[in-house]
DNA sequence: TTCATTTATTTACGCGCGTCAAAAATATAT
DNA sequence: ATATATTTTTGACGCGCGTAAATAAATGAA
């Protein structure tokens, strides 16, 4: 490898000796051009290691290669997960995909959007902050930019969503606890940010109708994304004012969960299914860090790859469609049940 | 706001009455255009809602405010936590931070070199993948792009180095639990991907040998960055063959002491202080679950602020100075411990 | 071989913006 | 009021690249 002078495709074009115009369409398409051509091309490409400007080629291009993905708090280590994934699936494609996280703040997630217009990528994946979201702003972005809609939906808003079956995670841990105990009351924050977390407690009322059993709703005060400590918190609470009105609890995620467990640790209460247990625990998501606690977490999984693969994949059809879907699809994905130590 | 048909500053610069070139003048420095410019131009940005495209500003800025921030492995929730921090702090400072992430991956990280030099970034904050970093390939960057490193440095690479200071970690944790109970043995991967972990190991011999205490070191075998697996299995083979020296383990990290504490759950040992628990467990970084853990980890803690702000503050001062220093500044910042449940 | 057809390449211009040098406007000193 | 110094503003050009239309080259049929 030479000398890396080489600033721009001028300077490469006429190290080639071909027009540069030929070369920017090697690069869109290095089958486009004749393979004699290419050929020369690539040896070029081999003894000074060039590359295009990505930003300057988006600039102008019909139709960029860019993705924007944007999650709403990437220190959770769920999204950090799912951001990961979809990331491999867009760079696989040929994509180049750029992270973005609005940090459980409305006006990050807003300056996202802008900087996102200025990226001008094919498309979107967008996991909106849910309740802290700006509806308006987002349906705006969303007209004009093809955007497909994940984890946290918003009705009407995108060309599609991808998520996961609220009421297919709650059905089955509801069901599992009652079938092989007490039945469970629901834990959860009493102002959720996630609209996820509305269905979950809508599917376990519902689920405990149709099972016949009593509903209790456990609801914690607490404010942001610090879901651990507002779980601890919480649980804390409820246990040392003898709140708890069954011995079986389930939370709404996991990492309220988390929380939970280090309340019961902090209190000396055993969770599991252990003679001297005294609370059995389940959950949701299956977060990365669910089967490392102690007692490991009973929880429903995501299918993480389905969905990052849904979602990936709608969005492709959704750019090759010319940014427009017949009609605005969801798609939900069915949890998995995984029985852990904790309940 | 009326309609925003705006589609460039030329167009926005006719609104307003004004040439384009002062109202790029304007967004560089609100303040390098005469009052009354201003005003004209603040009064029309309330009414058409332009903003200009930032990366074709940085197309040909002498100087961007653009920042790359790079880090090894973001589904690590120490990693998320840093980025977070540190993105923060630029964008309050007026930039325009991007977030990378190598995912482990080597060419990834090298791939994304590659996308920094488009994007023309007046500075990057680099935390390397370690050991499994092209060091030459890093080091040419170095030399184009004003980069610190922190967390994971690289010798003589890049104009300074950010991060923490080993020894503190270590020598808090040995010296607090051998005049507390048993001298520790160092529970550690045998291939650490990151160079902390080397010096960590020595700065636990090193202390041992101050101490005039018998080192043990124990090493499991585990690759890539699934730090709790690995350590909950690595735990698991230490624990069933016996082959623990002492009862109270100092883990390499806290990602690792989560794995040893599920391992020992698993086999019904007891962790912490309490009569009935036979292990003590210690480790380092405070990572952001180490609170939430059952017990919760004694650990030595970075100062994520003082970290961040220093990274973020030395790479401000670089630009200033026109992106080099007099000489490569390394900053260590000390540890704080932390005494909770686990030790 | 010749002419039509396909494919490859080039010319010329545009994208959205930064920046220089020169011109115009304003401020300051006399 | 005039001359000088100091902003502000403008015109012209450049950044690194994409792309339509025009031209040239290669291919294929007759």
């Amino acid at each position: 490898m030479s000398q890396n002078n080489i600033r721009n495709m001028d300077e490469f074009a006429a190290l080639c000796g071909i027009s540069r115009p030929t070369i920017s369409k090697y690069f869109f398409d290095p089958n486009s051009v004749r393979q004699s051509t290419r050929d020369r091309i690539e040896a070029a490409l081999k003894e000074y290691d060039y590359r295009p400007n990505i930003y300057a080629m988006n600039q102008n291009r019909r139709l960029t290669k860019n993705i924007g993905i944007v999650v709403p708090y990437l220190a959770d280590p769920f999204f950090a997960e799912i951001a990961r994934v979809i990331e491999r699936r867009c760079i696989d494609a040929g994509f180049t995909p750029t992270l973005f996280s609005s940090h459980g703040d409305q006006s990050q997630e807003i300056a996202i959007l802008d900087t996102l217009r200025s990226l001008r990528p094919a498309g979107v994946l967008l996991a909106p902050l849910g309740r802290a979201s700006d509806k308006a702003q987002i349906e705006e972005f969303c007209r004009d930019v093809p955007t497909i809609l994940f984890d946290s939906n918003i009705e009407g808003v995108g060309a599609a969503f991808v998520g996961s079956d609220n009421f297919s995670f709650v059905s089955q841990t509801v069901e599992y606890l009652s079938r092989t105990g007490s039945s469970p009351c629901f834990f959860e924050m009493r102002d959720p940010v996630n609209p996820n977390a509305n269905k979950r407690r809508h599917a376990y009322l519902e689920m405990m109708r149709r099972l016949n059993l009593e509903p209790h709703l456990v609801k914690i005060d607490g404010a942001g994304w610090g879901f651990e400590e507002i779980g601890r918190v919480g649980a804390l609470k409820v246990l040392k004012e003898g709140l708890l009105p069954t011995d079986t609890v389930l939370c709404s995620n996991d990492r309220l969960a988390i929380g939970f467990l280090s309340a019961c640790h902090e209190l000396g209460i055993r969770v599991g299914l252990d003679k001297d247990c005294t609370i059995r625990l389940a959950s949701h998501d299956d977060h990365p860090y669910s089967r490392f606690t102690c007692p490991s977490l009973t929880t429903a999984a995501h299918d993480y790859e389905a969905v990052s693969d849904h979602a990936v994949e709608t969005l492709f059809r959704l750019i090759d469609a010319g940014g427009k879907l017949e009609t605005r699809e969801e798609t939900l994905f069915a949890a998995r049940l995984i029985m852990r130590g904790s309940a």
